[in-house]
DNA sequence: ATCCTGCGATATGTCTTACAATTAAGAATT
DNA sequence: AATTCTTAATTGTAAGACATATCGCAGGAT
């Protein structure tokens, strides 16, 4: 591993990336243990606040965990898809907010993204999966639901959906799309009439899939994400009318 | 936005999470100026290396950028789509890297995201986007190309094409997906005739592209797809012979 | 013999104080 | 009026100290 440090300013940022490269290259191995802030300090000739500030760069990216005490220190974080997935979902959610994407445009990619698993899914899907997406859906239909609720349970659905597709990369890519519209998606009162129809259109989506039929369940879900679309009509229209403010 | 601490250990990870939520929640504006470190620590009710610390994982994030000087201080980044994908690169190599997924699992996902963006690039391409994706494959035919040259002319092929579906989020996903696994492609080695055989199905997939042609299309893609894991079973064998040793 | 307790060592977490470097704005000078 | 100098504000870095957490070990009580 690189002690020299380039002169040119900001210290913390060099350490972080060469620490990020030793343990993306695996000359770190996962589970690994750095040397203690104070050795680093000593290695890179800087003092300890500046190992500190490059060492929480890392752990903002879940790169590294820390532990107090005596056999504690820094450790390589082995990534799991369950920290990616969060990490994608803030990612995703800020870019979404941030840029201004329209409705359109998120769905349009949230269900690209889920028609490219539908195939697998029609594969590989397991009871199990397709007992949580009946399950999803009854609860769909329960009375009393307010609208978050049901957006919630529509997450679920989805994610069930795409996990039968069995591939976690998929799972991971997924999990951003669909976990980062909720909150668009959240602006939308679904009437009961609504409510229904996409009830319908789960449930036809669902029993394609376990039923293997690849086409139904494609051209089930182009008419789920053509009434998304529609319903999320609604949005643009505020949005604009908020923009005009 | 509150200034209140759990006295539970790590105060800069709180600090920051409060920091990030009001910047999500719209409630700092892009391009706003945080307070200066020291108005923060005493907000906070901390010290300033507690705050600095703070500060620094939300600049691993890309959130927010500091700047020196009397008008200097943090400030909001507009997180644009160009950070949001390398960032969405480095995960998903950590991921890729860290998690030992499969060649096959990561083609998988990646050939089943870029078929999503089939119909919309039938749709959408324009001339330039074509003019790329042709401009590669000739540059693919070139003699004296090394491996990893080929590859990365294969990554910006493919990213023509996505890029042609006209989506921005996407082209997010497919960047991640496509540049992750280019390490792995790298490690394969292209005989001529794979060369050839590659650039073959490029051209006719550009081709059917241009044309419109969506199912010709799917069928060129999936023919891709399979000569890939073709030649990505030899990185399999070479994987187990490492781990075996 | 086993369990518990206390001590020490080590490491991270935080605070304090100080200085260096950078930048913008205003004052002073030519 | 233009240029230069000073000054203030702010981040970047350093050094030392103390607080806190945790493991390992020795020693005593049961």
């Amino acid at each position: 591993m690189k002690t020299e440090l380039d002169s040119a300013g900001d210290y913390s940022q060099q350490i972080a990336r060469t620490i990020r490269e030793a343990i993306i290259s695996g000359d770190l191995p996962v589970d690994g243990r750095l040397p203690s802030e104070g050795d680093l300090a000593a290695r890179f000739n800087v003092s300890r606040p500046t190992v500190r500030e490059a060492l929480k760069r890392l752990a903002a990216q879940n790169l590294i965990r820390t532990q107090r005490g005596a056999t504690g220190g820094a450790f390589v974080n082995r990534l799991s898809f369950t920290d990616a997935q969060e990490h994608m979902v803030t990612t995703a959610t800020l870019l979404l907010s941030m840029n201004a994407v329209d409705f359109e445009t998120a769905a349009e990619a949230r269900f690209a993204l889920e028609r490219a698993c539908l195939p697998l899914a029609c594969q590989r899907r397991t009871p199990s999966h397709l007992a949580t997406m009946r399950a999803e859906i009854a609860r769909q239909g329960t009375d009393g639901l307010t609208d978050e609720d049901f957006c919630a349970s529509d997450v679920a659905f989805h994610r069930a959906l795409v996990e039968a597709a069995g591939n976690p990369v998929l799972s991971w890519h997924m999990a951003g799309a669909v976990e980062a519209m909720q909150p668009l998606m959240n602006m939308i009162t679904f009437t009961a009439r609504s409510r229904a129809q996409i009830i319908t259109l789960h449930t036809e989506l669902s029993e394609a899939i376990a039923a293997g039929a690849l086409t139904q369940a494609q051209t089930t879900l182009d008419a789920l994400a053509a009434y998304t679309l529609e319903l999320g009509g609604e949005i643009r229209a505020r949005r604009q009318a908020k923009r005009a403010r």
